[in-house]
DNA sequence: CGTTCTCTTGAGATCCCTCAACACCTGTGG
DNA sequence: CCACAGGTGTTGAGGGATCTCAAGAGAACG
């Protein structure tokens, strides 16, 4: 199967259930599900716009295709816990339970497929392989949302920040070689609210990265990596800055 | 289909598979499941014996019949966080992606049935609806594990505690009426991995909690709820108790 | 060149952690 | 029966990490 001309499918979620909705789905074995194809629809969200809101019903399974989307969840005087970010290439709402459990906000102009849940439902019937698939990517999902339990129960603010910017290090890594300059298109109030932070601790802790020369910032949305080694034991905890 | 007589088989979980692996499977249209449930086996631990360890191989999925099991993941200096407490009828390792990704540990003597992965994927592949089934169980699972985020990422320690009482008194009354007493099967310190605590603050917080006469506590491992809407009110936040 | 939004930095307060002591319980062995 | 040890839970004192509140700097935009 050929790799999709996608921004960033170098997750496993598009390449698992690629072949159903792919651009080159019709050449592909699943004949039906090529006709489904016809039932997905393009998205575009201006910045700060909802894709969905917790609650609703769930009626489509998305999938990014550019742009990124803060998945989150609101405690009823305001606090927000960014359960996860939706890169280009990532689906969104695999967790089919009648109702959205978070809200879908687009961080920037931001592009989505959207595919009936319906459609999902007819091609888990009758397309063998295709349940299989997504259960592959339900799976890599929830270990990935466990790492993070991880990270916000246990973690110093300094070890989550470093956590977060070599998890997006090498998400721009895996379409090709090691990087130093990371962009970072989200803000840092929504680095915050990812890590269980104030936007204050967030702001502290890339000084006290920058200080220590671990890294250097360009703006506010780009870093410099100077040492990605220090950076690997900071959010390891294997390096001593967390207790200054 | 009926309920299976299992000690608390209130959760989706094993209702939604119930039909291949209960033990009224061979009266369920799926006869070819009824082969394979002979190909599982049942596993007794005793207090602190390890199911898996995170990084073994994935061998099996696992149902717990009776006890209660904590899956939980390190960091490099020993700091725990427990990501889920397994009750009977829960299924641990449904992400299989090879190998595990956490650690299973028995809070006190536990029995568990042992199902081969090999034996879930020619389920998948051969019984129309079972695929469906474990993405319903995986959904739930991925929502449960994000509302965990909410609370591990902005709630305050007397709030999760309080979250913590009822979500163990709200699964006891899946079963039945609303109850006042409810069993804590685990120690402070496994509370305190739950959590993102340390031991004296959990402690400390069940005394708060006491003091406002919120709760009752029975012994260490048991406690009255005395006042179930205050309970609420603070596991909500919506209570100035946790600014005292 | 204001306006607005965002980011940074400082000062003080607060929550939670660390370290320490002690109470309680249980099982063991004298 | 009692002494003791080990495990567990509670409480206190002090410190440190993070939050809150506030001010100012920087960037984006009309």
């Amino acid at each position: 199967m050929r790799p999709l001309p996608l921004p960033s499918a170098h997750t496993d979620a598009l390449h698992a259930i690629a072949p159903w909705f792919g651009d080159n789905a019709a050449t592909e074995p699943a004949r039906h599900a090529a006709r489904l194809h016809g039932r997905t629809s393009e998205r575009t969200l201006d910045t700060h716009a909802h894709l969905f809101l917790e609650g609703d019903r769930h009626a489509h399974v998305h999938i990014v295709v550019s742009g990124v989307v803060a998945l989150y969840k609101l405690l009823s005087d305001g606090r927000r816990q960014v359960v996860s970010f939706a890169w280009p290439g990532d689906i969104i709402g695999l967790d089919c339970t009648g109702s959205e459990v978070y809200s879908a906000e687009a961080l920037g102009r931001t592009r989505v497929r959207c595919i009936p849940v319906d459609v999902i439902d007819r091609l888990i019937r009758d397309e063998p392989g295709f349940g299989r698939a997504l259960l592959g990517v339900a799976a890599v999902e929830l270990a990935e949302t466990r790492e993070r339990m991880l990270c916000l129960g246990r973690q110093s603010a300094t070890e989550k920040l470093a956590s977060f910017l070599l998890r997006i290090a090498r998400r721009a890594e895996s379409c090709g070689r090691e990087i130093t300059n990371v962009q970072i298109p989200m803000k840092r109030g929504e680095i915050a609210d990812f890590l269980g932070l104030t936007i204050e601790t967030v702001s502290r802790n890339f000084t006290r990265l920058r200080v220590a020369r671990v890294i250097r910032l360009v703006g506010s949305c780009e870093v410099e990596i100077l040492d990605r080694e220090r950076l690997e034991a900071i959010a390891a905890g294997d390096d001593g800055i967390r207790r200054y």
